[in-house]
DNA sequence: ATAGGGTTAG
């Protein structure tokens, strides 16, 4: 009875606290959180003092420690609600009034909980202040509490989050001195963070350490080894440690199989996934949503044909998801498979039916268009939603994040980010990484650097993926010192440095000239006991190839054979444009005999670099014929093939120029920035200046998205005018082609204008769904 | 403390 009264009490202060002005809502809620400790309402008294600090500035903050030390006098309330009060400050992430607090309760000879320390440690290592870590870590072994085993599991495991695993394992040493006996936990996390940078051999022996030591290994332990190995490659050891799951007496469960089918599909061995399933199955282990992904997303892009009907059959029969009918699995499945079309004529052959359609299904064909690079139809299906009543669900953001990023819509991409984090929905590393990488391809340093340093400030520590795209970021703006500074960071952390971001760095000193840097890297790397690939090989042979150093670069191609790499179509694409680039077209066609009798075929690509060549010595009847035969070949020629022949036209002498023009604007007439800066140019080369700065007020008008080198050429144009008067001109032949090419091409882009910029961008989509419903 | 999505060459 006496509980309810002081109960009721504590409450009517609250309700005063809402109501009045902001002094008295301090001072009632001191009393409330005093009274509610006191009845050992402590979490009721916990909210009520992280409501209360959440709510006041810093400043102010220091008022309510001293009505809450000064009513801890007056109602002489135990000791725990200062416990409380430290633990409140915790919550917003207010180390230095925590340590205050902690600070006066030694003083004062109160002693605080362990509990509240540890939340402490556990702040202080998420912000990163070291220093404060070890004062606390020193006070506590003078002064007391002791730390206990759940303390340095803390403090191990922040530290290991950091990247400083040697510092978590000194302090797995130091926890041994102090009678604190290491458990699953604390070796799990060692062992994870050995793994997550690569280095399994070390977390394979810390797992035989602690078996040795009489600690035993969980489920989590087998996983985390078995996905580190695979992760490496390693599918075969990964295997073994999998059989040896029943040894430890324990049995596999979905996540375990997700790890190793995973594994196997990264290892493009969809058969041993298969299989693996087949197996998980008849131990009756449900598979489910990630075992759906994991599956589709491997035979989406490795698997054959046949296997996938079954696969998809199979899937559906299971009923997966508990929230989404057998419709949506197919369509689902369908679109995974890569059969959009398909997908799509089911959806709405399901509409027609009448059957309601859920979240999955929407999801699937959202996913599938943005990977097409579809995105303008992703948003179509997603604005369709709202009408069925659906609201978007975090994948269908990440799906449209991902198409935002491929086309390269940045400040769309940024808004639905912050709208997903605004929502509530989980947002991680895969995202800001997607962002990242899309802000560099956009040459947008300053917001790629801007991401960086989000991530960093949102404790999302960049893990082997996020340094590599930021690593090929860097070197690919030509930044290769810094990109090779960050290389070095990532080893100092620990990071074992895969193919990719090696691969990155290469491409950025072969690309910048710097072939002695490459070459240097590439033994490193092998060195390091992990092989070049075939990306490796053909971005060194490319660097030789830039620098005109062909017998170099014929070197580095007969190298491949020795170390068993096999070349491909873009190593002959490479080694015919070093040739093209050197204006040898003997050699360069020499090439292409040789890559037919190794049984490759040339595609676009190869095309398109010989045009280029015989362009460039003037021969365009030889580049004509190179068109033909792309045609005859059955091969369709693209935006590239069509602005190298209009490149080389604009140079050729006017009758043949006119015809070939004409036979090109019926082919393989899509043209883009780089077809306007060709003709721009070409103004400009002609002594027409003005009217290189006339189209482009023309194109400026209808808000056409000019690069970089758009204004490079106006400029050029702007200084040909102020510098020289003489540009006045009969109206030549050439003249009238040009504006006849120039104005088709502006045509074009008048007609094929995104609609009037109305395109609602995706954030603004999701306030109206989420606010409508 | 454990599984899916994100990064490399012409």
């Amino acid at each position: 009875m006496k509980l309810l009264e002081t109960r009721e009490t504590a409450f009517a202060f609250f309700k005063v606290a809402f109501r009045n002005d902001s002094e008295s809502i301090i001072r009632s809620c001191c009393v409330a959180a005093h009274i509610l400790a006191a009845e050992s309402l402590r979490f009721l008294a916990q909210d009520i003092v992280t409501w209360v600090i959440s709510r006041i500035g810093v400043r102010r903050s220091k008022d309510f420690v001293e009505i809450m030390w000064g009513g801890h006098h007056q109602y002489e309330s135990d000791f725990s609600v200062l416990d409380t009060l430290m633990r409140g400050f915790l919550r917003v992430e207010m180390a230095t009034e925590a340590m205050e607090i902690l600070c006066r309760m030694r003083e004062e000879g109160v002693r605080p909980s362990l509990s509240a320390i540890s939340t402490l440690f556990n702040l202080l290592l998420r912000i990163g202040d070291y220093g404060r870590v070890w004062k606390l870590f020193r006070d506590m072994l003078g002064k007391g509490p002791r730390p206990s085993n759940y303390t340095f599991n803390v403090m191990v495991l922040g530290f290991c989050r950091k990247g400083y695993v040697s510092i978590g394992e000194s302090l797995f040493h130091v926890m041994q001195k102090y009678m604190c006996v290491p458990d699953t936990y604390v070796y799990n996390i060692l062992i994870n963070a050995y793994c997550i940078r690569g280095q399994s051999s070390d977390g394979l022996y810390w797992m035989h350490l602690m078996v040795e030591r009489g600690c035993k290994p969980n489920i989590v332990t087998f996983n985390t080894l078995i996905d580190a190995l695979c992760k490496e490659g390693n599918t075969g050891q990964a295997r073994k440690i999998f059989d040896g799951i029943q040894d430890a007496c324990l049995s596999p469960n979905v996540v375990i199989y997700n790890t190793l089918i995973n594994g196997y599909v990264k290892a493009r061995d969809i058969g041993q996934a298969i299989m693996l399933y087949e197996e998980m199955k008849s131990r009756g282990i449900a598979p489910d949503s990630v075992t759906f992904n994991i599956l589709f997303f491997g035979h989406y892009k490795y698997g054959r044909e046949e296997d996938g009907d079954g696969l998809l059959r199979d899937l559906s029969v299971l009923g997966l998801l508990p929230d989404c009918s057998l419709y949506d699995i197919t369509v689902a499945g369908l679109c995974w498979a890569g059969h959009l079309d398909e997908a799509l004529e089911f959806f709405e052959d399901m509409l027609e039916k009448g059957i309601p359609p859920s979240v999955v299904a929407f999801n699937s064909i959202i996913a599938a268009y943005s990977r097409e690079g579809l995105e303008e139809n992703a948003y179509e299906v997603y604005k369709t939603m709202d009408k069925f009543g659906l609201t978007p669900s975090s994948s269908t953001c990440s799906s449209l994040l991902f198409g935002l990023c491929k086309k390269r819509r940045l400040q769309e991409a940024w808004e639905l980010l912050c709208m997903m984090i605004k929502k509530g929905f989980p947002v991680n590393k895969v995202a800001f990484t997607m962002l990242l990488d899309g802000y560099f391809r956009m040459g947008d340093l300053v917001g790629a650097q801007n991401m960086w340093n989000e991530m960093d400030r949102r404790k999302m520590f960049p893990d082997a993926v996020a340094f590599s795209a930021y690593i090929n970021g860097l070197s690919k703006a030509g930044l290769v010192e810094d990109a090779y500074n960050v290389f070095l960071e990532m080893l100092t952390i620990g990071f074992v440095p895969n193919n990719f971001t090696y691969n990155s760095l290469i491409s950025g000193f072969c690309s910048h000239g710097k072939l002695h840097e490459a070459l240097k890297l590439e033994k490193e790397m092998r060195q390091n006991g992990l092989p070049p690939d075939i990306f490796t090989a053909n971005i060194i042979i490319n660097g030789f190839c830039k620098q005109g150093r062909m017998k170099s670069a014929i070197d580095a191609f007969m190298d491949m054979y020795r170390t068993g790499l096999v070349p491909d179509i873009t190593t002959y694409n490479t080694l015919i444009g070093g040739y093209c680039k050197a204006l040898d077209m003997v050699n360069a066609d020499e090439f292409v005999s040789k890559m037919y009798a190794n049984g490759w075929y040339p595609d676009i690509t190869t095309y398109n670099i010989q045009i280029h060549g015989f362009c460039n010595i003037q021969k365009m009847n030889r580049a004509v014929i190179m068109l033909d035969e792309l045609i005859t070949a059955g091969i369709v020629p693209n935006t590239v093939t069509y602005n190298t022949m209009m490149n080389g036209v604009c140079n050729d002498i006017l009758d043949r120029a006119m015809i070939v023009a004409a036979k090109l604007l019926k082919m393989a007439f899509v043209p883009n920035v780089i077809t306007t800066n060709t003709l721009l140019s070409h103004f400009c080369k002609q002594g027409m200046p003005e009217k290189t700065l006339l189209w482009s007020q023309k194109l400026r008008e209808i808000s056409f998205d000019f690069d970089e080198t758009s204004y490079i050429i106006m400029n050029r144009a702007y200084n040909n005018i102020k510098g020289n008067t003489e540009f006045a001109k009969e109206t030549s032949g050439k003249s009238l082609f040009l504006d006849f090419l120039m104005y088709i091409t502006y045509d074009y882009f008048c007609r094929n204008r995104p609609h009037g910029k109305t395109s609602q961008s995706p954030f603004k989509l999701i306030e109206c769904v989420s606010t409508g419903s």
